[in-house]
DNA sequence: CGGTGGTTTGATCAAAATCAAGTGAGGTGG
DNA sequence: CCACCTCACTTGATTTTGATCAAACCACCG
C-alpha cells in the first residue's frame, strides 16, 4: 500500500477527522463478522490480516506499516470476512467510512487512489497465493521477508538488507503456511547458509540481491511507480 | 464478482462500446508485464488467472465465469502482474478502460459498484491463501470446488451439487498447489468415500452440506448480498 | 526465584512429491 | 476402417518435505 497517493492526496486525507488510538500487541482492530462503520491508517506499528479455520489453524493474510489503511475494503464490504490484528504495539489514525466517503464524492482522483491501493493489496495476496502454493519452505521464508523489507525500505522504515520486524516465529509460521517448529529449523539453515539472519526481530541479509534470485523476488507485483518506469 | 452491479448497472455496463472475441481453449487474453488498455467482460466460458514462478511452477490464482470481468484492475494497475486465460472456449468482450472511466466518473454509483467487485475479488483471494495455506489436499478440493459451484449456481449457470466445470486435473492441482497425481488420488479418495465426483468435468455433491461441513466451507467471503442478509 | 512465552532440539510419522511406467479414449491420416 | 498418436488419467514404488509430539532451554520480568 504505497506509492500511488499524492502528496495532494495524503493531505486530502490527513484533513479528514481521526481519532487517534494506541493499542497494545496482540489486540485486535476488528474480527471476523463484524461491520466497522470506519478504516484505520497505520502511523506506528505491525499489524496484519488472519483468518482462521473451522479447525482452529491460523492463517496470516498480509503485513501492514505505517501509512497502510488495512481495512479499506470494509468501506465498501459490509461485512468483514478476516480479523485485523496488531502484532506489536501500534497507533492507528480511525476514520469515519462517512467522511471517507464524502471526499470520495468530491475528488475523484482520491477515489482512484484509494481503490488503486485495494487493487495493490489484492496484487500482493496473488502473490501470497504463489508463495505458500508453489516454493518450498526456506524460499517461502525469503520471499516474506523480501517483500516486507521492501515495503518498509519504501516507506522510510529501514533498509531491505537490515530492518526490524519484531515477530514470533509462531506469527511467522502462520504467515507462510508451516509450523513454527519448522520455521525454526528453516531460519537455522538460512542463518548457517549465510543467506539471511532473523535474530531479535531483526532480519539481516548480507547479499540482497541473492535473497531476491534464491526466492524468485519480482517486485513487479508491488506496483510501486519507480519499478513501473523500470519495466 | 457477483451480486453487486445493480441491473441499472449493468445496463450502463452494457450500453459501452464493446468488442465481441471468441477465443480457442489454452489461450491467453492477456500476460504479466503487458499493459492493457482495455479489459473483458466474460460472456461465456471458463477463465482463469494464473502466476508461474521462476522455477516454472504454475498457480492459478482464481476461475472466471460468465459475469465476471477478471482484469478489471488494470484499469488502475498499468502492469499487468499475473496471466489471464482462457481454460475453454470462451466468449469475452473487450471494452476500452478509456470508456469505463468516463462512465466511471459520470456515474458514482457504477464507480463504488466496479470498486465493490474488484474488492470482492481480493476477498476470494484470501480464502484461496486459507485454502492452500491451512488445509489438507482434500480439504482443498472440496472447498475449491465448493466455491465455484456457489458461484455458478448465483450465476444461473448450474446447481451446486452438479455443474460442469471442464478442467483438467493438471490445472486443478496448479490450482490447489498441489501435483496432478496428488489431485488424481484424492478425487478418487473422495469418489471412493461418496463424497464428491469430478467425472469428464461433471462435478457432483450428493450432500452439499457435508461437503461444505468437510471443507470448512463458510459463504461470508463471497459477500453475496443473500448471505449478508442472513448474517 | 519461579513463571511465562518464545525458541530450540530430537525422534518419529504422515502427507504429498517424485519417478516411472502403464491405460484408455478421441482424433487423424493412410 | 484401422493403426497410431496424443493427451489425460491412472497406478505403483520410493523419497522428500514438513508435521507432530514431547521435552528442554533461555531470557526476561514481576
Amino acid at each position: 500500500m504505497t506509492s500511488s497517493l499524492s502528496d495532494q492526496d495524503v493531505s486530502a486525507i490527513g484533513r479528514l477527522p481521526f481519532v487517534i488510538k494506541e493499542l497494545p500487541a496482540r489486540s485486535s482492530i476488528c474480527r471476523e463478522r463484524d461491520r466497522p462503520v470506519q478504516s484505520c491508517l497505520i502511523v506506528s506499528g505491525l499489524i496484519c490480516r488472519a483468518k482462521v479455520t473451522g479447525e482452529g489453524a491460523r492463517q496470516l493474510l498480509s503485513f501492514h506499516i505505517a501509512g497502510d489503511i488495512p481495512d479499506l475494503q470494509s468501506l465498501h464490504l459490509e461485512v468483514m470476512d478476516h480479523d485485523v490484528i496488531a502484532l506489536t504495539e501500534a497507533k492507528v489514525a480511525f476514520i469515519a467510512h462517512e467522511d471517507i466517503r464524502r471526499l470520495w464524492r468530491e475528488q475523484p482522483d482520491v477515489a482512484a487512489a484509494l481503490w488503486r491501493e485495494t487493487l495493490i493489496d489484492a496484487s500482493v495476496f496473488r502473490e501470497w497465493i504463489v508463495n505458500v502454493g508453489r516454493r518450498d519452505a526456506a524460499q517461502r521464508m525469503m520471499h516474506l521477508l523480501f517483500e516486507v523489507g521492501c515495503r518498509m525500505q519504501a516507506m522510510g522504515l529501514g533498509e531491505i538488507g537490515s530492518f526490524h520486524m519484531p515477530i514470533t516465529q509462531a506469527d511467522l509460521a502462520d504467515a507462510l503456511g508451516l509450523t513454527s517448529v519448522h520455521v525454526n529449523r528453516v531460519l537455522q539453515d538460512l542463518r548457517r547458509e549465510g543467506v539471511l539472519d532473523f535474530k531479535r526481530s531483526l532480519v539481516t541479509m548480507n547479499d540482497v540481491e541473492r535473497v531476491a534470485v534464491l526466492s524468485g523476488f519480482d517486485p513487479l507485483y508491488l506496483h510501486h511507480s519507480c519499478s513501473e518506469e523500470a519495466a
